[in-house]
DNA sequence: TATATACCCGACTAAAATAGTCAAGTTTTT
DNA sequence: AAAAACTTGACTATTTTAGTCGGGTATATA
């Protein structure tokens, strides 16, 4: 049970990029060189952080991106859904359309898989971008 | 993020263990029939549970398997510990043998999956088998 | 206005994990 | 003896994951 890489390291260079703010656009490269992650990869999960509404863009030679929302409003939840991060357990069985068929004995650990759901989702949804930031060492 | 099905089918059928309880060992067979799981898949699980102590078996023609401890002292972190479901989110990079290296900036995220660990294992830690049998309905 | 920098985007692929099956047992009760 | 049920390791197809590739487009600055 674990995160994916890209929402991993959406949540890093979304931090990196929180640490290193200035008004002007922070750059790909210098995240990707910077966190360790691969510029082609980067590109990749900043794409999804885009259309999502995260970060915006500035092209060109100066360019790079933009938090949207400062770090303080920003949840690390809207980051996972951004990358499709779906925390679902799912219930019952894997290919049920419907999760539940009406027999109630299949159904034992439904409820069990929704309560932690909401544990988990509640989790991401209380912590902004900004908490991440507070224990950190005070050098670069 | 989710839970494999090796873990969840697992949980399923010591809840079906525990709905149908008796003095009797359980037979998979009667699990598998039960909640729709391949026997073949189910004598998997079981190897591991019972490798973990979780259940114990009970061989011959009127065998099967018993829980060794009762739903109300068995956690459910027990049992995904049994199929080999680790809690771990991953801390910093894929491949660090060492989590963090001694640049601060790699480990912005760090703790905060370390915080995100100790949530989701403390839920499990507290759930019980038990737990998951209180809400369901009454009927079969 | 040339050009380097940096974003844009779909398609592709190798590797790993997952879900599950198969074969060939052993044990024990009736 | 025979049938029911556990035991075990190996095997495999499918899916997911992680990441690359190639060929763009936009724009600031020299």
């Amino acid at each position: 049970m674990k995160l994916n890489t890209k929402s991993r390291y959406a949540v890093m260079a979304l931090a990196d990029m929180a640490v290193f703010s200035s008004d002007d656009a922070v750059s790909l490269r210098d995240i990707s060189l910077r966190q360790g992650i691969s510029l082609l990869y980067l590109e990749q999960i900043f794409l999804k952080l885009k259309k999502n509404n995260i970060v915006k863009s500035v092209r060109g030679i100066n360019g790079g991106y933009i938090l949207v929302k400062s770090p303080k409003e920003l949840k690390i939840l809207d980051i996972l859904l951004a990358l499709d991060q779906k925390v679902k357990t799912i219930g019952c069985k894997k290919n049920s359309k419907k999760s539940c068929n009406g027999k109630s004995t299949k159904c034992i650990t439904h409820n069990f898989w929704d309560e932690l759901d909401i544990h988990i989702n509640s989790f991401f949804e209380s912590k902004k971008l900004s908490d991440l930031l507070k224990n950190r060492e005070a050098r670069i």
